[in-house]
RNA sequence: CGGGAUGUAGCGCAGUUUGGUUAGCGCGCUUGCCUUGGGAGCAAGAGGACGGGGGUUCAAGUCCCUCCAUCCCGACCA
């Protein structure tokens, strides 16, 4: 392709909408463009990218014995009813009617699709299991689409459904994903980590997150430092065990008020009574559709919903208002506390249990209780780990101090069991004859947020560094001056050599000056640059410049063909 | 959803406070000359009617109302 020709427009200026690397470079180097928030359109070299990034999925999903299918963007209202989700899905589905009034919705996800598809076809365990897959759009009404293609309301997703005769069935397939989802990050060339994640509203108990790591990314993960033992999960799951303190060799004291006037943060009280946060329990209260519910943990500690939610088994979870607050505990905000605490359930972290003589709310305002002894002063309805678990806490595996990191969740596989084929009646006849339904699983990648994902990943001041097995073109020949024509010669020539030898080149053939092709090509990252200047007419000799580390070599023109396809197959073949 | 901000040429911005000729600057774009190894220089041009609608006024980019769009922050840790 001639760069003349080619539907590029890059920018030199940053457009001010963009918040993150990734937005700003893909916009500035002409891979993608507005249309309304959370909606873009690919321009020629994001979508090559994107291509490339499907066909490695592919390759994989079809290594494992996954069928590519397409299913419909436009689903009707009724399936979605069937399953449940038309009511629990919320304000992020894209919802819209036909001229005749009837409901429809943008797929957010194909469970109900599949599963009605599966469910008239299927009949027998003879026909598992399936492993069924599709590259699609999908939307979600996103309550703040942001971070460009990070976030957006309309996105590419790879989905895959399994469904299996049984459990041990679902472990067969779910292995095979985990592997495959190994393979395509691996292959895309990112740095990720595949986590143990929370399985969240839908049920089922395992299921991975593949994270790309990145300091821009929105979830929070820990893992262990010991490779050897490779426990890493997202906050919103991740468990450790309990520590024990001093503080529990001490006596029990007697029950204490103390006046704590205008403190209502734990931080105003450590600060006021001059003791530590741990010795504090946090006692913050919760709306649930089955009531209030008065969580405790230690003050250094964070509640984690996610885990909140679980062991209540609740749908709804959201902090207390002011007054709700006021009305259970008969203070302000800021003075609540187990001891003496009605008509809530007390679920208390693991942790608080531990703690002797520790100081909690005292239910009136302007003041606190000092030794507060769990058991003896109040007794939980629930006792469970309820915290946010940090770095420095010790591995529930094998002990060590765990680490933080951030990262871009680009894949999720999850163990479905059997809610979606009850629910739309996904059955099929074993053996004796026996009517059973289907265990399923589902397993996406972010094709676009992929994309964005090695972006963040890979740039540097200049611009994009693409890993080569998904760059949109491997070389870009530069002439240096292309009013002389032996310059712009070689250049053609060794253009047309290289993309007959299989190699995806640019020549930039533009009027430009060499400074603003150099510019040019380092924004979009092309991985090698070939420079035909003075020195390679005269000489033979090809500058080759690769973008990741900025080596420079010559290399003979007899050769450059050779040597570039060296490179590409090298970097492509990772595995 | 709550809060904040922005909307003027393809991009980045000034002008709005204190209404007043023909709305400006940089980059980009067009043409010419010149230059040619990291976003050159000179010259001449094209391009907006100020997010939409309504209002106040002799006069509105500027004041008022309203709608829309976009971006950021937050969504409560007691």
């Amino acid at each position: 392709m001639r760069i003349s020709q080619l539907f590029l427009p890059t920018l030199r200026e940053v457009p001010a909408e963009a918040e993150v690397i990734s937005h700003q470079l893909l916009l500035r180097a002409g891979f993608i463009r507005k249309a309304a928030a959370g909606v873009y359109t690919f321009l020629p070299l994001a979508w090559r990218v994107i291509r490339k990034i499907e066909q490695i999925i592919r390759e994989e999903m079809d290594r494992q014995g996954g069928q590519e299918i397409m299913m419909p963007i436009i689903q009707p209202a009724e399936l979605w009813q069937e399953s449940g989700r038309w009511d629990v899905y919320g304000p992020e589905l894209f919802r819209l009617k036909d001229r005749h009034g009837r409901d429809f919705c943008l797929g957010p996800t194909h469970e109900e699709i599949i599963t009605a598809l599966v469910r008239q076809e299927i009949r027998s365990y003879r026909q598992l299991p399936q492993l069924l897959y599709q590259i699609q759009n999908k939307y979600r009404d996103e309550r703040r689409p942001r971070f460009g293609l990070l976030r957006g309301r309309e996105f590419i997703m790879k989905d895959l459904y399994s469904f299996d005769r049984d459990e041990a069935g679902l472990e067969v397939s779910y292995q095979k994903m985990y592997e495959a989802y190994t393979r395509v990050f691996t292959r895309c060339g990112l740095k990720f980590r595949p986590v143990e994640a929370d399985s969240g509203a839908i049920g089922g108990n395992d299921t991975h997150e593949f994270m790309v790591l990145a300091d821009s990314g929105e979830a929070l993960v820990v893992f262990c430092p010991d490779e050897s033992c490779g426990y890493a999960a997202n906050v919103e799951r991740a468990t450790s065990p309990v520590q024990r303190d001093t503080v529990e060799e001490e006596t029990s004291q007697p029950l204490k008020l103390v006046d704590t006037p205008g403190m209502h943060t734990v931080e105003q009280v450590t600060a006021y009574l001059g003791l530590n946060a741990r010795r504090i329990i946090k006692t913050i209260l919760y709306q649930t559709e089955k009531g209030v519910v008065a969580a405790l943990v230690r003050g250094d500690r964070d509640v984690n919903e996610v885990k909140l939610q679980k062991v209540l088994d609740v749908l709804r979870l959201e902090l207390a208002d002011a007054p709700t607050v006021e009305k259970i505990t008969g203070a302000r905000v800021g003075y609540a506390g187990p001891v003496g605490l009605q008509n809530v359930r007390l679920v208390a972290d693991d942790e608080v249990m531990l703690l002797v003589n520790a100081v909690a709310g005292a239910n009136r305002d302007d003041a606190h209780l000092v030794n507060v002894n769990p058991g003896r002063d109040f007794v939980p309805h629930m006792v469970a780990d309820i915290r946010v678990v940090r770095a420095g806490d010790p591995c529930p595996k094998c002990g060590a101090l765990l680490r933080e990191t951030r990262g871009i969740e680009v894949g999720q596989i999850f163990k479905l069991g059997d809610k979606y084929s009850r629910a739309l009646g996904a059955t099929y006849l074993d053996e004796r004859g026996q009517s059973r339904p289907m265990i399923m699983g589902c397993y996406g990648i972010g094709v676009t947020r992929t994309m964005a994902a090695a972006v963040e990943q890979n740039h540097d001041e200049d611009g994009i560094i693409w890993p080569v097995s998904i760059a949109p073109f491997h070389v870009v020949v530069i002439p240096v001056n292309h009013k002389d024509e032996q310059q712009m010669n070689l250049a053609e020539e060794i253009y047309q050599e290289l993309q007959a030898g299989g190699v995806e080149v640019v020549l930039d053939d533009r009027a430009e000056r060499a400074g603003v092709k150099f510019k040019d090509a380092d924004l979009v990252g092309y991985p090698m640059r070939i420079t035909v200047g003075n020195q390679a007419v005269q000489t033979g000799e090809l500058e080759l410049r690769y973008r990741a580390t900025r080596e420079m070599q010559l290399v003979s023109r007899e050769q450059i063909a050779g040597h570039i396809r060296e490179y590409i197959d090298r970097a492509v073949r990772v595995l």
